[in-house]
DNA sequence: CGCTTTCTAGGTAGATCTGCGTAGACGCTC
DNA sequence: GAGCGTCTACGCAGATCTACCTAGAAAGCG
């Protein structure tokens, strides 16, 4: 059921750290632990769906500033911030920051367990949308400078001679990159290049 | 400065009500305030820029239910939770529903006006895509049912003769529904025609 | 030096879009 | 019944797009 669902363990406490190792392994997870935010920056590669269980008093690196540290590398993988050492304040600052949830030491296994499924869960519709906008834009990476430009132009509905004018190039070689941008991202309709535009301008909102 | 932005208290705590009051008027802010949950649903109308403060623990409806309403009417404006009786569970909960922020009395004034304004500021953002899509959907509503048939198949590519076999109409008759719609959507281009297309479809992730 | 890519430009032909006009059939409303 | 909106359909001319072709100049690479 949950053969494909990891879950990827960040506690400094060697105690709590084997225990939740445990838990979620007879749950059916596969499960990476880590002792340091260190080892876990270095050593972890996202792969399936999967949830971050992070301890929030870490030597060195803390919980919220590795939080911060995984937004930046931009990944997409749910944060549950599980500690004994929570408070309001911090609980607000690491939401929002990002963080599915802060959950408090010590919990019952099964209600741990179903705040991870339910970050997972809760992940999973937005993943989507995100693979999509990545992939528009690394479609639209493939273009030159001029291509995207003309893109850009056409995806403001704006017809071949009235390039030309602003470009101060020919028409026909405004047709010409417009062929071949549409080749490149594989794509037949201007519509469908408007609908990659949006898409790759999503992610900045 | 702010005099084009609100904040909304709903506390039936007098002394606290009050008092956020006064301070809030004095930095600038219109104020609206109300003693119950009950006597906001029923008053408030969102109106300008504005953050509202909701006490957590208030009879009959308490802050939590009241933020799930708000959210449920789809009102547009940022929460600040603000609280003598938060706990951690509390606080994720509130902000898991769509607070911005949850914040403990008492709080030094500064602290608050601070947070009420990277709430307005933080809100501001995300209002224009809002607004957008709300925008988009409207004029897409102008359409007949007809139209946006021709719409979709024009924003996934589709030429009139196209159409007019999958319609089983004639191309002329697709053209006119196609100048028809640009005129009432008041566009020029499939390009714009799309993107009005993606935006409508957006609030629905 | 060849090879590739990019940007530039042109030719030809057919398909399609755009903007103008007209018009019949149907249903709803005043 | 008259008026309005919708869906249907046609004609025509000019603009534009699409698809095929060639080709030169400049830059980068093995």
């Amino acid at each position: 059921m949950s053969g494909d669902q990891s879950v990827v363990i960040v506690d400094d406490d060697d105690f709590f750290r084997k225990a939740l190792e445990r838990v979620f392994h007879s749950a059916g997870f596969r499960v990476e632990s880590f002792a340091s935010a260190d080892a876990f920056l270095t050593g972890y590669i996202p792969k399936e769906e999967a949830c971050i269980i992070l301890d929030l008093r870490m030597p060195r690196i803390g919980g919220l500033e590795l939080l911060d540290r995984l937004k930046e590398r931009g990944i997409d993988v749910p944060v549950i911030i599980y500690t004994g050492n929570a408070d309001v304040p911090v609980t607000v600052q690491a939401m929002q920051a990002g963080a599915f949830a802060v959950v408090e030491k010590p919990l019952s296994s099964e209600l741990l367990i179903a705040r991870v499924r339910a970050a997972i869960a809760e992940t999973r519709a937005g993943r989507t949308r995100r693979i999509q906008v990545a992939a528009a834009r690394a479609k639209l990476g493939l273009l030159t400078e001029r291509e995207v430009e003309v893109a850009r132009h056409l995806t403001e509905g704006r017809s071949s001679p009235e390039m030309a004018a602003i470009l101060g190039i020919s028409s026909r070689t405004v047709d010409a990159h417009r062929v071949n941008l549409l080749r490149k991202l594989e794509i037949k309709s201007i519509a469908a290049l408007t609908r990659l535009f949006v898409l790759a301008e999503l992610g900045d909102s």
